[in-house]
Parts: C-alpha cells; sequence; structure tokens
DNA sequence: CTGCGACCTGGAGTGCGCTCCAGGTCAACT
DNA sequence: AGTTGACCTGGAGCGCACTCCAGGTCGCAG
C-alpha cells in the first residue's frame, strides 16, 4: 500500500497542509498513520477518501454535512441512512444548478439589453 | 411611479431591512429617496435593480463583483466593460455548473455503491 | 555538530456576507 | 398626552471555512 509525506498528499489532493489537518480534526478523515516521530503518513485511502471531500465540498456540502455523513460511515455498517443523505443533497444539487440557469438566463437579457445600449448613445 | 415603504421593499425583494441597507451602504443600488423625517422611499426602479442583484448573487458573484459592476453603470454611459463583465460572469457559471455536474455524477457513483454495500451485510 | 527544511501543536486571525443591537426619532392611533 | 410600532444610525458580533503564526521537534546533508 503505497504511502504518501505530508507534502505530496497535499499536492495530490490539491489541500493545503493546513486545510488536510483540518479536516482530519474535524474528523473528516483519518485517523491518519504517524511515524514514531509523530509524522502523519498518508495512505493511499487516505488521499481517495479526502478526493470525495474534495469533491462533496465543490458539490456545496458543508463541513458539517460531510462530518454528518462521516458518522454514518463511521458507527454501523448502517450505510442505509447514508443513501438517504446522498440522495437529499443530490437533489439540493439539482436545485443550485436549476437556479443558476435562471441566473444565467437573466445575465443573457441583460448582456443583451446593454449590447443594444451600446450601440446608441444614451438610454 | 409607485414607492416602498421599507417593510414592503424587504417583501419584494427577499431580502430583510438590514440587508438592503447593506447593499445601499455598499453602493450597490440607490440613493434612495427619502422622506422629510429621514425614512428610506424606495422607488419601483430600485427594487427592480435589487432583484437583478439578488439574481447576480444567486448566480455567485460576489459583493465585490457587483460594486465593479456598478461602478462601470454609474461612471460613464460606458455600458460597454459591463457586457465583457457579465460575460466573464457567464462563462464562470457555466463552469461552476460543469463543476457540479461533476460532483453529481461522483454522487451518483456513491449512492449506488452503498446501495449496493447495503445490500450485503458488511464491506 | 550544525544547518536546514519539513513537519508538529494549539490557538489566533482573516474575509465574506450578513445579522443584531442599543439608543434614538417619528407618525399614527386611542 | 401616551403608547405603539416602524424606522433611523453606527458599530459590534457571528458562522463558515479556512489560513497563518510562534515556538518547538525531527532527520538528514555537509
Amino acid at each position: 500500500m503505497t504511502t504518501y509525506a505530508p507534502a505530496e498528499a497535499s499536492e495530490r489532493t490539491g489541500l493545503t497542509l493546513d486545510t488536510l489537518r483540518y479536516y482530519e480534526r474535524l474528523g473528516l478523515f483519518g485517523p491518519v498513520r504517524r511515524t514514531t516521530a509523530g509524522r502523519r503518513v498518508y495512505s493511499d485511502h487516505d488521499v481517495a477518501w479526502v478526493g470525495l471531500l474534495v469533491c462533496l465540498r465543490n458539490a456545496g456540502l458543508g463541513i458539517s454535512d460531510l462530518q454528518r455523513l462521516m458518522g454514518r460511515l463511521r458507527d454501523s455498517g448502517s450505510s442505509t441512512g447514508v443513501v438517504e443523505l446522498l440522495e437529499e443533497h443530490r437533489s439540493r444539487l439539482h436545485g443550485e444548478i436549476a437556479k443558476m440557469s435562471v441566473a444565467l438566463d437573466v445575465l443573457d437579457g441583460k448582456i443583451a439589453h446593454y449590447r443594444e445600449a451600446a450601440g446608441q448613445s444614451k438610454k
């Protein structure tokens, strides 16, 4: 099993060392193995997991959402609640996209409007 | 020209009184007319304008983006820069949506994964 | 043995976008 | 005249998600 020093884990996940530690502190992943000297040794499992975290954050989930999710996954093999949680966020995500699309349309309208206005000298 | 008391403007825009005042302070719209006693009287032009602001915020534009936009619109009839600004954000918005779609796909994958896992007792 | 750089910790600081508050004014109702 | 209640101001406070920092430890190269 491949392992990574902090710097490399940072590079692979795209998160800073600080953020990596921050996420670990919050229990979003880990606990991460340590050397006898106390230095972190990330497994590729850790790195993959963080990849998922990043993805979910991109999807607009907040830290507390992720914590809840981790809670579900940790205690019990109750993967059951997890599916609902994810699906809930899936639909939320759809809503977000819809909202953005509306904004996009309005934006298009405004662009057309101002482009037209630019043709004439004044309003 | 219809006018609105603060409470009604709040209702129509969906923003709180505080947020309305906040946006005004930042110069995102206005200046709003006042009664002799100093109370705000919003015009329907104000309200419509705030509607656009809300929409742009939904689209993910930050306060500073909006300020820059207002700057362009205020000084000069240079509606020119405005179009570019909006188009830039339009493409940014597309990017966001794309990113979210990716997250959505990953989410779907995970849901499938956990749903399957729920079928068996353990990993 | 001395540097040096990567890493450690706990905690303070940052930027954003509001949100709340105290203390005051004003208009209308009873 | 008194009592609401909507509104005013300037400024403090908040929640989120980091981000930075001081002060210290470790391991290796020279």
